[in-house]
DNA sequence: GTGAAAGCGCTAACAA
DNA sequence: TTGTTAGCGCTTTCAC
């Protein structure tokens, strides 16, 4: 039960009304060093009565640890910011973040200028750094004191524990389903070429085409449902007789199904297309859309949980895609 | 420039780099207080070869400022967590505060324990408050300590400015459209009863259609895409003649369109269907979604300056939202 | 098991 | 204009 206070309550006023010293409350609070059952009880009575919540500023202060989770999102512009994919990984972080008093910022790393990081690293409010669309030279700018307190969502290092969807897996799925249901000249839309992790899911295609002896007929995209609209026609120009369309994200996915459309092209009849996030919406376009699963909040708050804990974890963890066979394919 | 360092550096490192006190270093670093201008370049100079950044957890301590900015959404479970209309809050708010050094945590307000907010109110580790989808017993249980540092998306009170989409505006916008379309039977798919800045959608409706001597079409929704398509069966069993649908959110009118088109029924053809929130994915719908806009980033921004900057704002700022029509009617 | 005391990095009187 | 001083609320040796 708490009581209102005009002023909130401080470890000292807890100590006070338990009738122990600073010390004392605070080794029961933090739960860390020695106490009596009986000066546990007290102090723990006397918290309660007195709404006392810890300030997190002084205690990271006093700590040296830091008092904020930085999310760092690399990018050609500041737009990446405004992505829904960041957005989801901001809410999962912040949410890891409440229980410990931790709060999430959001920044964004020009791809150009990837050592914008160490400003990060040197800040000493920021207590760790979850990486989102990382590439190679961001990695490279990870400074050594980072170690430890750094995930990445998307490739990893050594140094940098990596978290991301099985993109190879998901991948693979979809295009064996589209196999499965007789496609045998497939399409892939890609991710941006610059993005590191999108590359599992072309390496996935090639190999399957590959082994089923299918040709290869990859475009270049950007996750962007406006791509997809001119990916659907760059294909049904260069390959008019393509009856698959895969790509990489499902936005673009529903930009293909627009393109494809707008040309008069059936799908799934004509054209099967499928997807890869089983975004919300997915469900709900028309056709409904063939897709594979990918588990971003999960993603995110285990990157976040990594930092924050400081657990020792895999050098990388991937989180199974599974395929979300609707009517698009 | 900024150079590596094996530990950040100190107000006190600066300070002594720059041959000045702490004090000065700390009024030159802060802005605030005098300094000669030679000693601004010295210290600026230090702090820049230093590559230092201010400790925002001993900021905080010392001022008796927070640290973040809490972000509380009313909710019956804490799944609107999850939510992507939340995840975009967080975002932007997140967005705001990291040149602030302060980060956002996201909480859940139980709407049967709007008491929760006082445990909030009491952490000294919270500078501020966004308050989301804000209910009349959440208002009530604002505490006076929060006055001047708490906004509220959604409804406001006397000492909580409301920050909000025009919902009526826009329903207004939409209704005009489907009425100048034809369309005399127009029925609507709410939000839900307990959310009161969607009694504003409603009133607005009820107005539209008493003016232009329509009938009175109401089916409760909750904003998901499920209810949606329940509610497209229920009004077309209640009302058979119904030719409009119009829903308070985008994802519940992508649901009216699944249930309807299971049904067989046209859309626009037989029956149009207009959402509200313009979500990314409503032109890629189809047939591609009717809907109001929504600027929700916009809405979060302003909410969350409003409460970093302590800057004294209106009792309650509306967004304009505008008719966006696209082919769904 | 407990308390006294020092100090994390910073700001804000106050004095010079 | 500048430096000195005293904390902000907490954790953590180190004696007892």
């Amino acid at each position: 039960m708490t009581t209102a206070a005009a002023r909130p309550a401080t470890l000292e006023d807890v100590a006070r009304a338990a009738g122990v010293s600073r010390s004392t409350a605070s080794r029961v609070i933090a739960g860390t060093g020695a106490a009596s059952p009986e000066a546990r009880d007290r102090v723990a009575a006397a918290a309660d009565r007195l709404g006392y919540v810890p300030n997190a500023a002084a205690r990271a202060l006093v700590r040296g640890a830091g008092v904020r989770l930085a999310v760092a999102v690399t990018g050609t512009t500041s737009a990446v910011l405004e992505d829904p994919y960041v957005a989801r990984v901001v809410a999962a972080a912040a949410q890891v973040g409440t229980p410990h008093g931790i709060g999430v910022s959001l920044h964004w790393l020009p791809r150009s200028a990837p050592q914008a990081l160490r400003e990060l690293a040197y800040d000493r409010g920021v207590c760790g750094i979850v990486l989102v669309n990382t590439t190679g030279s961001v990695l490279d700018a990870v400074p050594r004191s980072l170690r430890g307190r750094v995930a990445s969502i998307g490739i990893g290092s050594r140094t940098v524990p990596a978290f991301d969807v099985d993109n190879g897996g998901g991948t693979t799925a979809v295009l064996h389903h589209l196999y499965a249901t007789g496609r045998r000249r497939i399409a892939m839309v890609t991710g941006p070429r610059w993005l590191m992790c999108a590359g599992r899911s072309v390496r996935a295609y090639r190999q399957m085409v590959r082994e089923a002896g299918l040709p290869v007929r990859l475009v270049r995209g950007d996750f962007t449902p406006a791509r997809g609209r001119a990916a659907a026609v760059e294909v049904m120009e260069r390959w008019p007789d393509t009856d698959a369309i895969f790509a990489a994200s499902d936005p673009t996915a529903l930009g293909v199904i627009a393109g494809l459309r707008r040309r008069g092209v059936l799908v799934p009849g004509d054209v099967a297309v499928a997807g890869f996030d089983d975004i919300p919406l997915a469900e709900l376009s028309t056709p409904a859309l063939t897709t594979a699963s990918h588990p971003v909040g999960r993603i995110a708050t285990a990157a976040a949980q990594a930092v924050l804990d400081r657990r020792p974890v895999p050098p990388a963890t991937f989180f199974p895609s599974a395929l979300v066979a609707r009517d698009s394919a």
